[in-house]
DNA sequence: TTGAAAGCGCTAACAA
DNA sequence: TTGTTAGCGCTTTCAA
């Protein structure tokens, strides 16, 4: 380890340890520019760099923030997580890593243990509704963001959620499709236990109800008991449920996918079906996570500005991490965008 | 903050800090049964969790390694992260994680800042061929594990390097589409800098070889100027690349793509040219992706067995974090399997 | 403008 | 079997 030690420095630069810690915390106005500058030369010429323990030990702070997210190896969560991790290190934050697994005793767990560590601020992406399981937590200095998930009315008050606005991209998504003459459409999800989904549905049959197509005539596939779905499940669940309702007699013509993993699936079905993505079958997706240009065809879809989600999660963390005062809690919802691409298309024979 | 101490602990079972601390740390047969109990009982009661800083700057370890990779946001990457932190936290260990964007700077200022905060593990994805930007740093007790790169002849003598055998996985690929008839087949890569690109195409042209098909038989795409290859890229690149080779007089039946993001930009290019990708032209890809599987058609490629490697990355880092000696170094190579998909099928024909 | 000194919470000799 | 003690490297108050 880099054995030297402040007091190495303010030997060898002629001055005390104290005045070398002035320079190092922005307080360099308060000594003559020639000790600065000695002191300066001094840190390079040893190669000194200070003990990160020894500082966070003294001042209680640490410059980490925790990420748990339910698995990196999901391309979405891999995006967020990489977002995250250049806004944090932009103002000198480094990132820990959580896979959570979707496991709320292992979010919990985590969390504990990301506190011991002296990592008070966390974004936490949980897949529960409720936060009770770390609330206890917030009382010894947890800084706690949200994400991908909206305010509910038994939040603590300080907490902060991050999301995009769930249900105008579903209705953005419904409005698609109506725009282009569909009538008999179905929703493909999981079970719809997140209030994401829940938002997301909404909205898609708010737009449809405008259109005249009222709820009892949505086709709906809401998870039968494959609740343990993770990324890879999403997508054989999209098959799963795209199978069963293309087998009906009056198959739909359009599906909305909660995601774009299901997307992906659903259209794996569309082709074992001997229909085409688009020509026979419009499919769109939510998320616009990077295979979803790449597929064959590319996949409509609802995008998340994920950069700025990122940024702005690691800006309000930093906020509460910085100021001791309890911040009042709030929400940030962020509009998404409709991206047209091949999966969708005018309803045949109109 | 967690303000309660060791003392705190102590005092309230009625017994010294250094007690509390030997049972913390696995001494706890040197006290009377009953003491114990004691010490755990008030341990729970009091909510008490021990300040890693604290002990970090007592003892110089920390329960922390580094992860550093290109991007979690490509799914490969985000995949190992994933297995990675799994195998890091079975054994009480968290992960930073550290995304450099294929920058060597970047690389270099991260271990820099890792070691600062005392972690001293660290899990090295470079692109580069060459450490010695992060050579000097060994000397200050850096731990080093190279992932995805093969011993270099001038690498430190203690630096363990783990990957797959990509010369076996490249002999894989070629044997699969000579077995299936292939002739007339390309490689399709971005530059190759790095080892593994040209240890896949020296078993891919040595397994041609075999099936008498010469070096200057086999039609080579390796980059063309476009050398800073994303993720998202590396799709861009493959279309690119395969539109151009199917352009040819002469144009391949097969191409081997350096690894599944570009196969999936080699398909897409197929497509494009009106083609069918499995039937008029076959595609195998390198790594074994989650989409692999979700495209359209299925993706014939050679799997990295991810957790394998993962597992023993950490294992690896463990034994020299562990142990202050200085172990030699050496190098893991695992054996990738071909996965047979519908993405290639024997030459049209044939 | 600079320095002396105390102490953050913990561990591990060493002493009892 | 248990306790006393010194000190890890740093920051910060207070004094000079």
């Amino acid at each position: 380890m880099s054995d030297v030690t402040i007091k190495d420095v303010a030997t060898a630069a002629g001055v005390s340890p104290s005045t070398v810690s002035n320079l190092l915390n922005g307080r360099a106005h308060r000594m003559l520019p020639e000790t600065r500058q000695r002191i300066e030369r001094t840190i390079k010429d040893l190669g000194y760099r200070p003990n990160r323990a020894a500082r966070q030990l003294r001042t209680g702070r640490s410059q980490v923030i925790g990420l748990v997210v339910p698995s990196v190896g999901n391309p979405y969560w891999g995006a967020f997580a990489r977002h995250l991790e250049s806004a944090a290190l932009a103002e000198g934050y480094h990132v820990l890593l959580c896979n959570s697994e979707r496991d709320p005793d292992r979010e919990r767990q985590y969390v504990s243990e990301l506190l011991s560590d002296g990592v008070f601020g966390i974004v936490l992406c949980s897949s529960l509704p409720s936060l009770e399981h770390v609330l206890p937590l917030v009382d010894q200095g947890l800084r706690l963001v949200a994400f991908d998930r909206k305010a509910q009315a038994g939040d603590p008050a300080s907490l902060v959620s991050i999301t995009v606005d769930n249900a105008i991209g579903g209705e953005l998504a419904g409005d698609h499709l109506v725009g282009l003459g569909h009538r008999r459409i179905a929703f493909v999800s999981g079970a719809l236990r997140s209030i994401n989904r829940q938002e997301r549905l909404r909205g898609f049959l708010a737009a449809l109800s405008r259109a005249g197509i009222g709820e009892q005539d949505v086709l709906r596939w809401t998870g039968k008991g494959d609740d343990q779905l993770g990324d890879v499940e999403a997508a054989e669940l999209g098959t799963r449920a795209a199978a069963a309702l293309l087998g009906r007699r009056n198959r739909p013509t359009a599906i909305f996918a909660i995601n774009d993993m299901t997307a992906l699936g659903v259209c794996r079905a569309v082709r074992d079906a001997g229909l085409e993505v688009g020509r026979d079958v419009s499919v769109i997706g939510f998320d616009d996570i990077v295979l979803a240009d790449l597929s064959s065809p590319p996949l409509t879809t609802i995008r998340q500005p994920l950069p700025d989600l990122a940024a702005a999660a690691f800006t309000e963390l930093r906020l509460r991490l910085d100021d001791a005062t309890v911040q009042p809690g709030r929400s940030l919802l962020f509009r998404p965008d409709l991206v047209v691409r091949a999966s969708t298309a005018p309803v045949p024979g109109s």
